[in-house]
DNA sequence: TAAGAATATTGAACGGTGATTAATTTGTCA
DNA sequence: TGACAAATTAATCACCGTTCAATATTCTTA
């Protein structure tokens, strides 16, 4: 039996999410079981439900960690400044590339739904705004006559939009086969989006 | 018992397929298992089994079904003609519609991933192709100078983008609230896109 | 028509799952 | 040291997909 008070509760919780995204990186989905994670961090399942309240709730968590994954590495592409148009591109693409290198772990994101009695919490959604105003941006910057509630629309379109791409590019849905399918989805759509928005 | 030859293969494949949609319908992915479909049609789980490799191939048959709906219910925006750009935004709406109203068959669609050893058929992608097909009829009409694989991918695009609109906005994952927000991204999406692609 | 072959169907079993709970171990503090 | 509180486990429950021997039913042949 694990001592107790080797760990805090704190710890435990951030040690199973560690665990699951591993088993998560390394054997999917399917892989993913309390008893696994919790095996993992050397403790028993019913440890795990001091911590969380069932399983939708640590995938919520290891959801969380993603989310602010996804927004580090979005983030990055601020680091080389470019002209918006460029820039929003970048970002499309480090989504996508993130997307592609992390695929159980994004995917999860979209395809696990919480249980009704579990709503999620307002400081994730909060992480999901964060990651939409960092294309907001760049919109702006080539749109300044929108107002603030188009700027908001069109970061969803266009987000949308890319995650769209990226979710039937990545599965290959679209019977138009390959790698370069997805990419080119993603570049047609930022391109004629924002073209058509500049012209309306 | 239920009586041998009670029931032709073919007739409890389809008896299958409408029961795991009825199920599904009322109780969610989550309800679906092979027991409860089983049971539904007055076998055992075990029946299954000789007229499905698993389960996996059940969903799959279930997933034809749904998109021969879907393209049923596109392909009927067809009989009232009118414009292109209507057209291809009345053929959005179409599938939007159907996500909202069929929602757990149309996720199901795209949530559920075959196991490396069940590969997606031919037939399959066929049909996948053919919803395609749909729209790339207006798209030629909207822009007659498009080659054919620009068009393809034209579609592919559009299609794409309207199912990441749908999927976020369907799933409240956008951080602005209510069912105004998806018909409103689908609409912003189709307009701009064709805009950019016509003033390319 | 009777017997035997063939097949449809079941029911039990296996190893897994998430979740709950009683029982046990451990640390802390008086 | 002893009692109390907290942490942890182990057992349990009700499911799950899948397999397979046993059984019930039909078909074929004599």
């Amino acid at each position: 039996m694990a001592r107790r008070s080797d760990h805090s509760r704190e710890e435990i919780q951030q040690m199973a999410v560690r665990a699951a995204i591993t088993i998560l990186t390394e054997h999917g989905k399917e892989g993913l079981s309390t008893r696994k994670v919790a095996g993992a961090i050397g403790y028993t399942a019913g440890t795990l439900y001091l911590v969380f309240r069932n399983l939708d709730e640590l995938i919520l968590h290891v959801n969380a960690a993603t989310l602010d994954e996804l927004h580090k590495e979005i983030a990055r592409q601020l680091e080389t400044p470019c002209d918006p148009q460029s820039m929003i591109k970048k970002m499309s693409m480090a989504y996508m590339n993130f997307a592609r290198n992390n695929f159980a772990r994004w995917s999860l994101l979209f395809t696990h739904r919480l249980p009704e009695e579990l709503p999620i919490p307002e400081w994730f959604d909060a992480k999901v705004a964060e990651l939409f105003a960092l294309v907001e941006k760049p919109i702006k910057q080539l749109l300044p006559d929108l107002d603030k509630s188009e700027c908001k629309r069109a970061s969803r379109v266009l987000w949308s939009g890319v995650h769209g791409a990226c979710e039937l590019g990545l599965n290959d849905k679209l019977t138009i086969g390959g790698k370069v399918a997805a990419e080119e989805l993603v570049e047609s759509l930022v391109e004629n989006y924002l073209n058509g928005l500049i012209h309306q």
